[in-house]
DNA sequence: CGAACGTCGTAC
DNA sequence: GACGTACGACGTTCGT
């Protein structure tokens, strides 16, 4: 099937100029569009490789449309000048590249547009059509997509239903109901997607709304038989038209050779240093984008079926059987793992195939096989030593079947952590790694269910509706693992990080979230009430001082009493330049009013409350009576987990108030907190990294580190340091591994810019391994992309060669951070593994029951306190062998607090 | 009234 | 603008 790629010209045109800074060369002549359009245009064509290309433009002068309707685009002001001068040079560079272009009068670029992918689509080719413009989605039938090179969205035609709501057929008589501001088309007064969408359900198309339009009653109702006789125009303007009088002469669309001198004029003249750079100098540092993705065609057999037999049922059983895997996917009520009821079961085990056994769907229409003999029968497969079971995000599925007692025994796989490991920058969910991997768009969840008041749980759903949707989950997963396992079974590293660290983790998670915590709903609930009566207080003092009444937690009402009315300036503004109400302004302003004092207060205590006096004991899982938290392993790009509802990975500890929070997090009876963490673990994968021989002495002398550092810079013995030195040292030590610079550094020590400048300078020239390493690190992710831990996770670094340098900054002090932090969480995700086979070989009744990035916390019954405290660290200690020791500091206490 | 966004604050 | 990685509460704005 040959492939033809249309681009919209024009539509990129106004959105390269809208969406990108306004570029200049050095003389000062604009080169945003050129940019952006050739970006666009160099990644569509590297993403789907055509036999034919065009790039369409709009021709000057009025159109057939200004014909039809006068006021067509009146309210468009006149182009821009800086818009208008670019596109003389970005055709020549477009013509450089070789694309062939058109541009036909009396006709818009849709028009172009439309007539040549019917022609192309009667031909039987595939059409890609690649635009910013929603209106094409018109077009959209089985062999031509639309494609947003901008958003890197795709629109088949179950893209189009995902998006509109409707299929492509009927996208024209929905944008005449509601109109097109841009063009100045109108609609139908006050009708917008929601209110066209339920007419055109109702009444099947505009003619159907149109004959019953005396069914519609209201402001709406009048507004429509306002707009009966525009209605027939508007559809006309609203129409891309198929039969501009073109010919198909594909000779003409065939790409030809780039004009590589041409090129590097342009190039040269707009200060396309980036492309000169990679294109013209190739052995050069040019090669930081990542290896190309390999799409995978999805196979679109869709044999997918419901199973309500136990024919059919033993049938996969014995299919599955012979496989030796299976994908398994589970369809549920709830996204909370420990209250989800199984709705359904999906399976799958080859591509394009899957079918959904339905279990307690409230549909009656459809037979469905009896729970508890099924879940007997699924049993024999996830309790099958010898089957591997495949899933996206399968400690989820994990959770829900052991609800009903079914163990995941064997091999594991999950196609999330596969996606993470081979790139942790780009997005997971499902739906994505299908658009992006297997160019499939699939049927949305929420196309199943419905969103905001007509939402529905999935048990409510009939089953033929949500089969087709379930059993492609299966589908898609099993597809996406085929195109995955290949990839890391060829790469060592990433097959390291994988087998060795991800799927283990998966199965420690999965044991402590199950384990939960225990909570004294008791002492929050006091803390609470506490806190309650001091923040009512507060705000009463609040509005003594300021004369009025105000929402407290307003930082817009603050800032219009705080800097209009009592007229106090702010010392900074916000990324979006309005004055910044934050924490370390109100600090300072603090000494010249009083008021700012009993906000910083408020707010803290008011954090305190919300955040988590009130909202833990609200997460207590009725049954359990402990909280069970989520640990995200996908999520954060270094590598570290992420916790959520609740997140129990930012529960306070630096104030007095805070810390109380901690006294609720306690044992069961006879039983003790215990927590373990790694000391300085990040500092000491710096010294390992930078193999810095001042640093790594320090560390393998056991001296305190931070005491040892201000010894250097000051130039002092470690006898003479004071605490304020000391202090000084750590938030250099802490700085430096965040990639931190002279300001910050400045600005957190609250000192002048020269001394904390001074402060880095002698850090670097005590410390000359650091500096090398930092310096290695930025040029390793200029180089390569991406920078390693230790144990060759990979961390790519997508911005480090960005053109808006404040994004590039970032990355490099990413690129600096990444490493250490990463590396930290490898070592911390082994010992969490290692430590839990451990307990399970040594059958002790001790539990893991949280991790906070270089913390365990375990609840230890007393008698076990002995041999704990004893082993934990140890395995923590020789988890990996570095050039400087690796120490876990050990405490335990009656509740989270006292093990500190 | 809900979704999207901005601002702020907690942890390591 | 200036410190890396997260989650989440609240207020505001916008559109239904």
């Amino acid at each position: 099937m040959k492939k033809i790629l249309l681009i919209d010209g024009s539509s990129y045109l106004y959105r390269a100029y809208h969406a990108l800074p306004d570029l200049r060369n050095h003389n000062n002549e604009p080169s945003g569009v050129i940019y952006g359009v050739l970006n666009m245009l160099k990644k569509t064509i590297e993403e789907f490789s055509s036999d034919y290309i065009v790039c369409v433009f709009d021709a000057k002068g009025k159109t057939f449309r200004n014909d039809i309707y006068a006021e067509y685009k009146a309210n468009r002001p006149k182009m821009p000048d800086d818009l208008s001068l670019q596109i003389d040079p970005l055709k020549q560079a477009i013509n450089a590249f070789g694309i062939p272009m058109l541009s036909i009068a009396g006709v818009e670029a849709d028009d172009v547009i439309g007539t040549l992918a019917t022609k192309a689509d009667e031909q039987n080719m595939q059409v890609i059509i690649s635009t910013g413009d929603k209106d094409l989605a018109q077009l959209v039938n089985d062999n031509i997509t639309l494609i947003n090179t901008m958003t890197n969205e795709k629109l088949d035609i179950n893209g189009v239903i995902n998006k509109f709501g409707i299929p492509p057929g009927k996208i024209i008589d929905y944008l005449t109901l509601i109109g097109d501001k841009s063009d100045n088309v109108p609609g139908v007064d006050k009708v917008g997607p929601k209110t066209a969408l339920k007419w055109l359900e109702e009444f099947g198309n505009l003619d159907g709304v149109i004959q019953n339009h005396e069914k519609i009653t209201g402001a709406v109702g009048t507004n429509l038989k306002d707009s009966l006789n525009w209605l027939a125009t508007g559809k006309k303007l609203i129409t891309i038209k198929k039969d501009v009088d073109i010919n198909l002469d594909l000779k003409e669309f065939l790409p030809k050779d780039q004009n590589k001198e041409e090129l590097r004029k342009i190039y040269q003249r707009y200060n396309f240093n980036s492309w000169l750079k990679k294109e013209f100098q190739p052995n050069s540092a040019g090669e930081a984008s990542k290896t190309q993705e390999s799409i995978t065609e999805f196979i679109a057999t869709k044999k997918y079926s419901i199973v309500n037999t136990s024919d059919e049922l033993e049938l996969w059983i014995q299919k599955i059987l012979k496989k030796g895997q299976c994908v398994i996917d589970t369809e549920t009520d709830s996204l909370d793992f420990m209250i989800a009821r199984l709705v359904g079961i999906s399976l799958a085990t080859d591509a394009g195939e899957a079918c959904y056994i339905p279990l307690q769907h409230q549909d009656l229409s459809i037979n469905q096989l009896p729970f508890e003999d099924t879940l007997e029968k699924i049993k024999t497969i996830t309790q099958n030593q010898s089957i591997k079971k495949i899933g996206q995000n399968i400690k989820y599925d994990m959770h829900v079947l052991k609800n009903y007692g079914l163990s995941f025994i064997g091999e594991i796989e999950d196609t999330m952590l596969m996606s993470y490991v081979l790139d942790s920058t780009e997005s997971h969910g499902m739906d994505k790694l299908s658009s992006k991997h297997l160019n499939h768009e699939c049927i949305s969840f929420e196309s199943v269910v419905g969103k905001g008041v007509n939402k529905l749980t999935f048990d409510q759903i009939n089953i033929s509706d949500a089969f087709t949707y379930a059993a492609e989950d299966a589908d898609v997963t099993l597809q996406l693992y085929n195109l995955f396992h290949k990839k890391i079974l060829n790469d060592d590293k990433a097959k390291y990080i994988y087998y060795q660290i991800e799927i283990p983790s998966l199965k420690t998670l999965f044991e402590i979230e199950r384990n939960g915590v225990l909570i004294s709903e008791q002492i929050l609930q006091n803390q609470s009430q506490e806190i309650g009566l001091k923040i009512i207080d507060l705000e009463s003092q609040a509005f003594k001082i300021a004369g009025q009444p105000f929402n407290l937690s307003s930082p817009k009402q603050l800032r219009e009493i705080l800097f209009d009315k009592i007229g106090i300036t702010s010392t900074r503004k916000t990324p979006t330049g309005i004055p910044s109400t934050s924490e370390d302004v109100l600090e300072e302003l603090s000494n010249i009013h009083p008021l700012p004092k009993v906000i910083l207060e408020h707010r803290s205590l008011s954090k305190l409350k919300n955040t988590y006096t009130d909202k833990l004991p609200k997460m207590v899982n009725s049954a359990s009576g402990r909280i069970h938290t989520n640990y995200n392993q996908a999520v954060a790009i270094t590598g570290r987990l992420a916790s959520s509802e609740p997140n129990l990975q930012n529960i306070p500890i630096k104030t007095e108030e805070g810390r109380k929070v901690r006294k609720a997090f306690i044992a069961k009876q006879d039983a003790l907190i215990l927590s373990c963490d790694y000391s300085q673990i990040e500092l000491r994968i710096m010294a390992h990294l930078s193999q810095d021989a001042g640093l790594i002495e320090s560390f393998q002398q056991n001296e305190d580190i931070h005491t040892a550092t201000a010894s250097k810079i000051f130039n002092m013995s470690p006898a003479d340091i004071s605490s304020e030195q000391r202090r000084f040292a750590k938030v250099i030590n802490f700085g430096l591994i965040y990639g931190m610079s002279a300001f910050g550094l400045a600005q957190t020590l609250n000192i002048d810019r020269n001394s904390s400048k001074n402060f880095i300078e002698q850090y670097f020239e005590k410390y000359p391994g650091v500096k090398n390493y930092m310096d290695i690190s930025k040029i390793k992710a200029k180089d390569q992309g991406y920078v390693e831990t230790i144990f060759g996770r990979k961390l790519w670094v997508p911005e480090i060669n960005s053109p808006n340098g404040m994004r590039r900054a970032a990355a490099e002090r990413a690129s600096i951070n990444a490493p250490m932090q990463g590396t930290a969480a490898d070592l911390i995700k082994m010992a969490m593994n290692q430590v839990q086979s451990w307990l399970v070989n040594k059958k002790l009744q001790s539990m893991i029951i949280m991790q906070v990035h270089d913390e365990l916390v375990l609840e230890v019954p007393k008698e076990e306190l002995d041999i704990i405290k004893k082993e934990v660290p140890s395995i923590m200690s020789k988890v990996a062998s570095l050039d400087v020791p690796l120490i876990a500091e050990i405490g335990s206490g009656i509740n989270w607090d006292e093990a500190h």
